[in-house]
DNA sequence: TTTAATGGCGCG
DNA sequence: AAAGCGCGCCATTAAA
């Protein structure tokens, strides 16, 4: 057993399991037990008793002082959390529907956080694959691999993905080397190309860290600032920790300013409109709507519409919008 | 019986 | 010495 919990006992979370199930039979059934009695514990048993009985239906509180990034949350019940990975997790998921004559509308943001990395850092590479609507994890596996668009293969993609959501995190190469299986010395090979063939990309991280540091505090596109003290920890774990974070905050936060902006976009056209839609949850780069068959075009139209023009960033905005019965089918 | 800490895991 | 950001909530365990 290498991985240890911070109180030093042996760790027995899911990775730790994977790689005992090399070689024990054990570990994978404690995994599937894991998987199903999380399912049932916290959704199937749970959901039913927050139903309100006047309305029939589940209403999530959401808290707008509470994630530091400036993102709501959402809790009694959190439906920010609803199961969709998974064919057992989507089962929860379709649950969620909509009355006889109405739909569910699900509109996200594709890719929001990359997007906003682009207009950030100004990278070329990176805004010009956005401009010309490129499949982003595709395209930066091709910059990796040296390989056309049309000739990247699934597996190419996976690392490549792996290292673009790495970015938005603060990622180390140890890190892309633990997340993927490989060694240290590959991982460190595919982080440095990246940052040769995305030069913006990487300018802007480096700028981030001196700045933040100078400043004590980062800040998103519509200067939501998050204050960082440990950034001048003399602690190596709490300051690297606490980078991580200065990384990550404008990304995530200018996404969460941009969807709130959409929310009262979307909320005033419905008003104004007296649409009898409904805006009726909202999680994190997504926004989900109750919308009668009759209304079901115009909405889906202007909510995109809305959503994309919420504000004008150096990369365009895509809005993907999904229909159906319930939340589930609405992907 | 309630509260707090811990380890773990659901989502973006 | 640690190594990936942000949340909320579950079961378990120990303490109040």
């Amino acid at each position: 057993m290498k991985k240890k919990t911070p109180s030093g006992q042996p760790s027995t979370d899911e990775d730790s399991l994977a790689e005992l199930a090399l070689d024990h039979p054990l570990p994978k059934l404690i995994l599937e037990h894991r998987t199903l009695s999380k399912l049932k514990s916290t959704y199937t048993d749970k959901l039913p008793r927050s139903i309100n009985p006047n309305t029939g239906r589940v209403h999530t509180t959401y808290s707008q002082t509470t994630a530091v990034t400036g993102r709501l949350s959402s809790n009694e019940p959190n439906l920010q959390n609803i199961p969709i990975r998974t064919p057992a997790g989507r089962r929860i998921r379709s649950c969620f529907i909509a009355p006889p004559g109405s739909k569910i509308v699900s509109a996200d943001y594709s890719q929001i956080e990359l997007r906003i990395m682009a207009h950030l850092s100004g990278d070329e590479n990176l805004r010009r694959s956005f401009a010309e609507g490129e499949d982003i994890h595709r395209a930066t596996a091709a910059e990796l691999f040296g390989v056309p668009l049309t000739g990247v293969e699934p597996e190419h993609r996976r690392v490549a993905k792996v290292i673009n959501f790495g970015l938005i995190y603060g990622m180390s190469s140890f890190g892309v080397a633990q997340n993927l299986g490989i060694d240290r010395g590959t991982a460190q090979t595919y982080v440095e190309r990246y940052f040769q063939r995305y030069p913006g990309s990487k300018r802007y991280m480096d700028e981030t860290r001196k700045r933040a540091k100078e400043l004590g505090y980062v800040e998103t596109v519509f200067g939501r600032r998050l204050w960082l003290p440990e950034l001048r920890s003399g602690a190596p774990v709490r300051r690297q920790a606490a980078e991580r974070a200065a990384i990550n905050a404008p990304m995530q936060g200018t996404a969460a300013d941009l969807i709130k902006l959409a929310m009262i976009a979307v909320q005033r056209w419905l008003d104004e409109t007296h649409a009898k839609a409904k805006l009726i949850m909202q999680v994190h780069d997504e926004l989900v709507l109750e919308v009668p068959d009759a209304e079901l075009e115009a909405t889906q139209a202007k909510v995109r519409e809305l959503m994309q023009g919420v504000h004008r960033l150096d990369v365009p905005l895509v809005v993907e919008v999904g229909v159906g019965e319930n939340w589930d089918q609405a992907h």
